[in-house]
DNA sequence: CGATGACTTGAACGCCATCAATCGCTGTGG
DNA sequence: CCACAGCGATTGATGGCGTTCAAGTCATCG
């Protein structure tokens, strides 16, 4: 499932830092699709993405999926707050995640206030992230769905101004609640008003050439999703 | 707007207790639709709801309108963990809050974990309980999102059998992601399949027949909204 | 008693899900 | 090395659910 890589302290130190210079972090790898932790599962870790990509998700009863999140490099991820996950965490490709204990956490929360406080900042932040996404999914077309995801993964996503999904086109429609074909449908629109440029025929490495129209399509309801 | 009522520390001590025996409590009452506070005003107190009922919404540019939450008596409301409110909050009847000042808590949590902890958990509540709408607006039909909040409700507030209901048919289309003519449509469809039964013309008192019939429709993304 | 607001109900349209076909790329085994 | 299977993605056709527009009822209030 996963090997271990290394103990080095010092190579994306951002968790580190924000968590309080805690040592005892661990590097991990997992390969595409392989299961980080499960929904209801111990919640031991919490997770720092080095490289790759995660998604988190629930099943429905009737076999529906919710992702909940994507998790991309310099994100952390797995703060629940609770003794079990919420949510199953998958790796989308070949991931690398740094792992804390989260009983350390935890001890060091208990004593000092400060790290209390980062706790409380993660998990608010986390709540605004959702609070947006409620905006998105209650009241908001396919059409300005998907604008706001572009405008997100551009946002976060973008090297040398090239998107490089690492998603697929299901994992995308099951985090904006919609059908994989009308994400589908979507992006060909964006394409076809000029608005993208794809570079590759699965159509995963996308610039987006007019930012502003899609900014004026994802409208009101905040593209700020992270 | 609102007009001072006492100072009385041990009316409904629950807030006092969950938040560690502060002093320096207030109540106040507010009219019908008055402002509580103001979405991007700045996040002086929070507050517990001792009577009446609280809707807190954001308005979207084109005019639609979210409403976040619902409070009722013992609920505690208005902790952004910011500056600022992310939503606006109004008395959905004549409504008595207890308020208690925001700076008081943040300074006792800077040196105290415990208080610190409660913040950080009243917070993840909140998380969750957004988690699940998001589940609900994502994915569910309007059947299963009125059936969700029929459940919902008749947890909450149901004294004597009875729901009574002090928010009209727009405030639950405007929590559930639809339009008002759908919630009155399924409110007629489940009285009609016998789950329902109502009180009064206007509708808002309500016994639930049939809790496992509605269970049943709301299914998997679970009711448990707070 | 006319006006207003809350709610219900009907009719028609439109968005999006569903079902289905097709294309292109990748990888595998004969 | 090529045929074929399988996956990801696009595109088309169709139907259903929920919105929108509209009318009508009932209760409350000035």
């Amino acid at each position: 499932m996963f090997t271990i890589l290394s103990t080095d302290p010092n190579k994306k130190p951002r968790l580190v830092s924000e968590l309080g210079g805690l040592s005892h972090t661990e590097e991990f790898k997992y390969s595409k699709d392989a299961e980080i932790f499960g929904e209801a599962g111990p919640a031991d870790y919490i997770y720092q993405v080095i490289e790759g990509a995660v998604r988190t998700h629930k099943l429905l009863s009737d076999g529906r999926r919710h992702i909940g999140a994507f998790h991309l490099p310099g994100d952390i991820f797995g703060l629940d707050n609770g003794d079990f996950h919420r949510f199953t965490a998958e790796a989308i490709v070949d991931t690398a995640l740094r792992l804390v204990e989260r009983r350390i956490l935890e001890r060091v929360a208990k004593t000092d206030p400060t790290m209390a406080r980062r706790l409380l900042t993660m998990t608010t932040a986390n709540l605004q992230h959702v609070e947006n996404r409620i905006l998105l999914l209650g009241r908001n077309t396919a059409r300005e769905r998907v604008a706001a995801f572009l405008i997100e993964m551009n946002g976060r996503l973008t090297s040398a101004g090239v998107i490089a999904l690492p998603m697929n086109r299901r994992d995308i429609a099951d985090y904006l609640g919609l059908a994989f074909e009308t994400v589908s449908r979507e992006f060909s629109a964006f394409h076809r008003k000029g608005y993208l440029r794809f570079l590759d025929p699965m159509q995963r490495q996308i610039i987006v050439l007019d930012a502003a129209g899609l900014t004026g399509i994802a409208q009101q309801t905040s593209a700020k999703l992270d």
